[in-house]
DNA sequence: TCCATTCTCTGACTTAAGTCAGAGAATATC
DNA sequence: GATATTCTCTGACTTAAGTCAGAGAATGGA
């Protein structure tokens, strides 16, 4: 049983990373080695700093300098200093370098499209259908949450980011520093409680934070998914993550409160068997209470 | 609406291959070069011909001999000749061989494990189910059918393999030469007729002829597809390739028949558009025979 | 202001991967 | 029995890819 599950993914990682090759040699087709045509095909229309490109591609910085010198030899590409700061370097594609670009997006439709074409359009519709549902459970799978400092520039970002949305969501605005008083580091630091961040291929795509609110009972706070990635699943994850460390922080029961104006965070909540209590603050933006205990 | 479905595909190809990479990156963990380990795990457990793994990872057969003696010089490989065929020369896996190819194994099985694990057991039967999905359709794709020589090895092996399965499946059993004359090679060559090979990555997986019949009048036979690739609507595509050449040969009207076993093609001749019509011929083993004008 | 840090670049490497021509043995074909 | 063909191996290459140490400019913080 498990053993044919196996088989297939071994199967689906043989077949299909052959087939996406496809896509590798038709690069090839244009004289170029891979290393270069990705990096341009990165690059993008609106350029890009070196700094992200090497992240993205995983590059050494030494190489991924080389790599440019020989696209700016080839006259696709400029580099120069961001004016804010000028350590850090942009690449940005010339006319000529935009129109290689072009080619190479013009390739990649093409194998798309040569997936397509032997197909009857209801097996195309299929297989589109199926390489979207890999795709996004593949991506949902490769998500990692871990704790982390709550003073990390990731933390920090997702902190602003749920601060953001509360502000767009909440009929009467979110003002942060309003009657509710935000935990300081400590607090969301072990052993008082933590921070957990979920990063997608080392991007922070989503937080959560858990703070002692009074002996044995944790209060769970700035629970937070990246718009990019919802629809995997991964707030049930993160909840799901959080109650974990509560319980290795000792705590019996997590609380939490909500604003109406968040109903999938509501019916998440219920169905991950919190139950609705009175109210145990007196935070003027939450119109919910909620407490679960942990077995 | 285009669009769409091509970026799914492009997004699909681009993070699975990064995923399946992981692959890669597992196998590299044994401190062996990519080349090497996937050799070692292509000879498997009953080894495998030069010519065969030289096919198969598509090596240079100079590079194929450097690997292979840098994995005898591990210990891990014997090569000796065919006793058949003393020009071809056959690997095997030694017992520290065997260890290491059960590593990879593990490594293989690990990897996919590590894929479903993150997820619930909802989402990850989802996951498995589509990514069967995407290879099943992915390989439908990649099946090419075109016009060759009736008398190439591949062609005689599918006809061989045809007539293999008509005599399991007939009641009456099958006997090539009763009755029914064997059209010669001429006769199913252009302008006469015709022979298609469907291929799958190389390999021969499925075949069909078209002869003259009657002037404007052509005849189908022999379609046959190998059982690994059923399910992949090969025989409605190579039903349809057929009624092209009869087009373009200059037939008007093609015909064929077929036995009362093989109720899956009665069932696709009639949804092809073909209607039954009276006997045409004195073959033996035929109960119907169908007829489809050419628009 | 000084010091540590960040960011990019250069030089000097290593290694894997792959190509090509041709030799030599075994076999198939006429 | 001569000749062509098949199959593998060796030698001599090229190229891409990637690593590592350190230099030099710009910036941020004590």
């Amino acid at each position: 049983m498990d053993r044919a599950r196996l088989d297939i993914i071994r199967d689906f990682n043989r077949t299909v990373t052959l087939r996406s090759g496809a896509l590798d040699e038709s690069y090839l087709g244009r004289g170029r080695p891979l290393g270069q045509a990705r990096l341009l095909f990165e690059i993008g229309d609106g350029g890009r700093d070196l700094k992200d490109l090497r992240q993205r591609l995983r590059l050494d910085s030494g190489y991924l300098s080389r790599l440019l010198a020989s696209l700016r030899r080839q006259g696709l590409v400029t580099v120069a200093a961001e004016p804010t700061d000028r350590r850090q370097r942009r690449a940005v594609l010339t006319d000529a370098g935009r129109a290689e670009w072009a080619a190479y997006d013009d390739l990649s439709d093409e194998v798309a499209r040569s997936m397509l074409a032997p197909l009857s359009p209801n097996d195309g519709a299929r297989l589109v259908a199926a390489m979207g549902e890999v795709r996004r459970l593949l991506a949902a799978s490769s998500v990692a949450i871990a704790v982390e400092p709550p003073a990390s520039p990731e933390a920090r970002a997702c902190v602003a980011a749920y601060v953001c949305e509360l502000g767009r969501r909440f009929e009467e605005g979110f003002d942060p520093g309003n009657g509710n008083p935000t935990p300081d580091d400590d607090a969301l630091t072990p052993p008082a409680g933590c921070f957990l961040v979920a990063r997608l291929d080392g991007r922070a795509v989503g937080c959560g934070a858990l703070r002692r609110l009074s002996p044995g009972i944790g209060e769970i706070k700035r629970m937070w998914v990246a718009p990019e990635a919802r629809g995997l699943g991964l707030s049930r994850r993160l909840l799901a993550a959080l109650e974990d460390q509560a319980r290795d922080l000792g705590f019996e029961r997590v609380r939490l409160d909500t604003n109406r104006a968040l109903t999938e965070a509501q019916a998440l909540y219920r169905s991950a068997g919190y139950r609705a209590i009175e109210r145990f603050n007196d935070n003027p933006y939450a119109d919910f209470w909620f407490e679960k205990e942990l077995g």
